[in-house]
DNA sequence: CCGCTAGTACGAGTTGCATCGTACTACGGT
DNA sequence: ACCGTAGTACGATGCAACTCGTACTAGCGG
């Protein structure tokens, strides 16, 4: 049933677990890709809660990749995809997550990468 | 590196990565596989703090997998194994991932299994 | 209308992980 | 010495995930 992934007409939105959907293990499961706790540290820390398009995220990757990657955090949950125009704006479902796994978010931010 | 695994003689650790050394992408990883998220949460709220063996968690599947989900949970350092004579005795390493992850055992403890 | 742009869709290659059977080892008891 | 027990090690299988190239689509500007 996940197909096309088509918007919803009205608000843009594309499709995505409600709150209470949210299951800890895919969220941990979409978090625990290295360049995807990036990906999600990125618009926590510079975003300011503004909605940021994919290509925001500056990344050495074919744009194949990226799909992948932003595909598999809104399926999950962490991530909420707004259809305008030509791109795609992402937030992070700061209250959703915090509402369902409270303190997940801070060990996001505060993660430092191995290299 | 890692072969045989063999225990510490004096204390019987395994090997395990030290606190500092602890990788919040490789913690959820082994977080992220609902069998494992049982298994910690069963130690964390039946255990009493108490060193369990692997056997004491009942699950319906063969020796074989057992070994290697408690193999990923001590790899990733989210639990301790210590030889005692036959079996491997295991605790959740609370107080190091409160340290560097707090909060995280919290959301294992609140975890509901989706079936 | 033509081209640029942001991004998806699809398919392939490769890797990694979960599962399990079988064989094996080491300790403890009788 | 023998056997049961707790668990590992190894190898195979099957599946899911990451990566990427290529082709494609939908807006927007001139």
């Amino acid at each position: 049933m996940p197909e096309p992934a088509v918007a919803d007409p009205a608000t843009g939105l594309l499709p995505e677990p409600a709150r209470d959907e949210l299951r800890l293990e895919h969220v941990l499961s979409a978090l625990s890709d290295p360049l995807r706790l990036s990906i999600v540290q990125a618009y926590l820390r510079d975003a300011g809660g503004e909605e940021r398009a994919c290509g925001w995220f500056k990344i050495d990757r074919p744009k194949s990749t990226r799909t992948h990657h932003w595909k598999v955090l809104r399926e999950s949950g962490v991530v909420r995809q707004r259809q305008v125009g030509l791109e795609r704006r992402n937030t992070v479902r700061e209250a959703d997550l915090d509402a369902r796994f409270p303190g997940l978010l801070d060990l996001v931010r505060a993660w430092r990468p191995a290299d």
